[in-house]
DNA sequence: CGGGGCCTAAACACTC
DNA sequence: GGAGTGTTTAGGCCCC
């Protein structure tokens, strides 16, 4: 099948008390596969469907290509269709499309929270969450429900939420110009604090898949965690590359820049050590080498530990990222396993931060690239490494945020009342 | 302000 | 000769 014909055949319907008509008559008379319920209805929605779906607003796509009904089209669209640069602009634009059908969800979640619904600035992200209620709110007041969105840049990748400081300031929202004139700037939260990056990419694996998301790690890093996942803990350069491919949709662009990025960091650091067997040249990595040029920072660091405190009002954005996806994704087909149990993680990062990243964990995504929804307490410490480009990509991404703050939060255990909840968050992030 | 880490770009050499 | 691989250098940004 043809990847722009998936592409651009992705429908959104939006269910909501004037939309459930709409998405009946859609899949009545859509004539292929029905999701939801009811498969065995000849189309029809039940009586029990409707008003489920009226409920829940849900935001569903339909896929003319295949007949797939979904509740999130970049995530169908990259597994069932391989997404290229376009067709990765095409789920930006159903992923705005989407998130401004659960506006009103949204505000529904922030009055459950006590927060404003306009409150730009609810906690210290101004990237990922700054005024992302109000963006929605304006998006949608631009560009009302049933028109299209004007799309978003191919060449925006977004960042998910990390904990931890930002350097991201509102003054930096608005790009500056590449050292060299034509790439993005980078606003580096480095995966420094040895980032546990086997439990964020296990975390947010199906984000990375799916997002053209520069994931906030180095490329020492990242190459590292793919040998390391390997089952003899070696790969080719080849085997390095698809790996990148495979994980991360940001690398499947650019292919010549991260590249040519990776062989340099495979020549450059000494943790990498070319090893010639029956294979060719593979690459391996030399942990020794590695934990040299990694120092632990993590003792007795008065700065890390304020700034791991003051994250930790925020444990729950990162973990919520997926279950803000599933949320707003598989409100109706949930087959994607995206949602993990956040909430526990939330608490659980009270507990066992500072640890280093890939060797305790990294069974956690497999050699295969599937993704485990377990856990590792060690995963809020670490900052974000983020790749901005001047797109409002990032606003789809802000929402996105957001949602996952609100969605994960909604999930927190009961016996944590909201007054604790705000209490969690630094107050000068309140201002 | 300097040092270090990181990224991007590019040039060059080598091998197949 | 071209593609892929590996090495090296340079310039710039960001954080400490």
């Amino acid at each position: 099948m043809m990847v722009e014909s998936a592409s651009e055949t992705i429908r959104t319907t939006t269910s909501n008390q004037n939309g459930v008509s709409n998405l009946s008559s859609q899949l009545d008379g859509g004539g292929g596969r029905e999701g939801g319920s009811n498969g065995d209805n000849n189309g029809e929605i039940s009586p029990v469907d409707l008003l489920h779906l009226q409920q829940q607003q849900v935001c569903v796509c339909v896929c003319t290509s295949c007949s797939v009904v979904c509740a999130c089209a970049p995530v169908h669209l990259n597994n069932e269709h391989a997404l290229d640069d376009r067709s990765t602009a095409q789920c930006r634009i159903q992923v705005g499309h989407t998130h401004t059908h659960t506006d009103e969800r949204l505000q529904a979640m922030m009055t459950h929270l006590h927060m404003r619904p306009s409150e730009p600035k609810p906690f210290n992200q101004p990237l990922n969450l700054a005024s992302s209620g109000s963006l929605l709110k304006r998006e949608s007041e631009v560009y009302p429900e049933g028109l299209p969105h004007p799309p978003t840049s191919a060449t925006a990748p977004i960042t998910p939420l990390r904990q931890g400081p930002s350097v991201i300031s509102s003054s930096s929202l608005h790009s500056h110009s590449h050292p060299h004139g034509v790439g993005p700037i980078r606003r580096r939260i480095a995966d420094k604090f040895c980032t546990p990056i086997a439990s964020e990419l296990a975390q947010n694996c199906e984000f990375y898949k799916n997002a053209d998301v520069r994931p906030p790690f180095t490329y020492a890093s990242l190459i590292r965690h793919a040998i390391l996942e390997a089952p003899d803990r070696q790969l080719t350069l080849n085997e390095i590359y698809n790996w990148f491919t495979r994980m991360f949709a940001y690398f499947r662009r650019n292919t010549a820049t991260w590249k040519n990025a990776v062989r340099h960091n495979l020549s450059l650091h000494k943790c990498f050590v070319r090893v010639e067997n029956v294979k060719g040249a593979v690459w391996t990595v030399d942990e020794v080498e590695y934990q040299k040029r990694r120092p632990p920072k993590m003792t007795g660091s008065p700065t890390l530990v304020k700034n791991m405190i003051s994250g930790l009002g925020f444990g729950s954005l990162n973990a919520s990222y997926q279950a803000a996806l599933a949320e707003s994704s598989l409100t109706l087909l949930n087959s994607q396993g995206l949602v993990n149990p956040s909430s526990a993680a939330s608490l659980n990062m009270l507990h066992g931060m500072g640890h280093d990243d890939v060797s305790s964990t990294v069974e956690q995504v497999n050699s295969n690239g599937s993704c485990s929804p377990t856990l590792s307490p060690q995963q809020y410490g670490h900052q974000v490494h983020v790749k901005e480009e001047p797109t409002e990509i990032e606003e789809d991404s802000r929402s996105m945020s957001l949602m996952a703050t609100v969605t994960q939060n909604m999930a927190l255990p009961s016996d944590r009342d909201d007054r604790d909840l705000d209490d969690d968050l630094p107050t000068e992030e309140l201002e």
